[in-house]
RNA sequence: GGGGAUGUCGCCAAGUGGUAAGGCAACGGACUUUGACUCCGUCACUCGUAGGUUCAAAUCCUGCCAUCCCUG
């Protein structure tokens, strides 16, 4: 009987996984990783660890804890408030992912002599004829949740099983209530799991002794100064509120400049842009783009979004540039780019600059 | 000192005698394993102020106040 570990967030898709598992015949053991706890001792959305051990006390199968606060702060928490402060707008779930999730729970897997990892993702894990491992996203795309998985390797692909794939969130819940799974009811997680109140910003002058960037000027793009602005860790290209600037139009951001502390506002058809570039490249459905090739594919901004038809060029080792077929809006710095192929793998994906 | 102009929600701004449009901003909600976008909803019993005319005024008249411009 194969052996799985599953990641139990507390919520109810990774415990219908978990479910669904054991009525396949897995032996499978259940794990919550503490990625982070407030100053206040209450614990963030993705490890809410009571709900977690009541879940897995239902279906009745092992449950441990495994602390990794410092990797989270290290590999996620740092990287977030470092790109906020040069303008920069991470995206810590992607990060978070390969660096922590899959990391850890592949390590136990193997200190647990279990033959895989599991989760309650919407995405399914395949592998093409190629050899090659990828994610491919769920039937229901509206859950899809590949955007934030493409970063993993192939080794922690090949080792990982993802049994809500085919699954509607009204079906999983359907699910968790007939097993008496006592979150089954829950909301779906959101925002940011590690900031209260989703306040990012203050979460991040909290974390720096409010060492941040000061105020300084919104600007049109000619330089001329259109007001005061409080700081750039409160902004993101694309954004339109907050902005607490009244032009009789609306206006949105359209780029930081982090060097002269400066926040660009333009008029909404002046926020697209056709070619993007992108590096920090991670290779999946493919093992990598030549030069002087094409590489025709969807590809995936942000992550509510739908793929757009592009055609992606190497530029140089670990940077290429994506050529839109119709302009896309606001392609923000730090974002993730992810190219798709017509059946919804992922091909490859990389950070937008 | 004299002449001219203007004062309507945080900003812009309709309204010119019949009982306060709209845009922006803001706020609330929906959506959401990132940040955004988007969508929905809320937002002046009151029109610089004090009087007057009128059945009725932000709209007419008078005084005052404030701001801006021109000229000395």
């Amino acid at each position: 009987m194969a052996r799985v570990i599953i990641g139990l967030s507390g919520g109810v898709d990774s415990a219908v996984a978990a479910l669904l598992l054991k009525e396949q015949g897995y032996d499978v053991i259940g794990v919550t990783l503490r990625t982070w706890q407030s100053d206040d001792g209450s614990e963030s959305r993705c490890c809410e660890i009571d709900d977690a051990r009541a879940t897995a006390d239902v279906i009745g199968i092992p449950y441990h804890v495994f602390n990794c606060l410092s990797d989270f702060d290290e590999k996620v928490i740092k990287p977030f408030i470092d790109d906020y402060i040069h303008g920069i707008t991470p995206n810590p779930c992607v990060v978070c992912n390969r660096e922590v999730k899959w990391e850890r729970l592949l390590y136990h897997a193997n200190v647990l002599q279990a033959d895989f990892i599991a989760t309650g993702h919407y995405a399914s894990v395949v592998k093409l004829n190629n050899g090659r491992y990828t994610v491919k996203q769920a039937s229901h795309i509206e859950k899809d949740q590949t955007y934030m998985l493409y970063r993993l390797s192939q080794e922690q692909l090949s080792r990982t099983l993802m049994p809500l794939s085919d699954m509607t969130k009204e079906e999983v819940r359907e699910i968790a209530k007939k097993a008496g799974i006592p979150v089954a009811g829950k909301p779906d997680s959101q925002e940011i799991c590690f900031a209260e109140d989703d306040d990012y910003a203050g979460f991040i002058k909290q974390q720096t002794d409010g060492k941040v960037p000061p105020e300084g000027n919104f600007v049109d793009e000619s330089g001329n100064v259109l007001g005061r602005h409080k700081g750039i860790i409160h902004y993101t290209v694309g954004q339109r509120k907050g902005l607490g600037i009244a032009l009789g139009h609306p206006v949105f951001v359209k780029e930081i400049k982090a060097d002269t502390n400066e926040v660009v506002l333009v008029d909404e058809e002046d926020l697209y842009a056709t070619r993007v570039t992108c590096r920090s490249l991670n290779f999946m459905g493919i093992e990598k783009i030549n030069a002087c090739e094409e590489l025709t594919c969807n590809v995936k901004l942000r992550y509510r979004h739908k793929a757009q038809p592009a055609t992606v060029r190497l530029l140089g080792p670990d940077r290429v540039e994506i050529l839109f077929d119709t302009p896309v809006k606001a392609p923000t710095p730090g974002q993730s780019a992810v190219f798709y192929d017509d059946d919804g793998c992922v091909l490859a994906g990389g950070i937008i600059e």
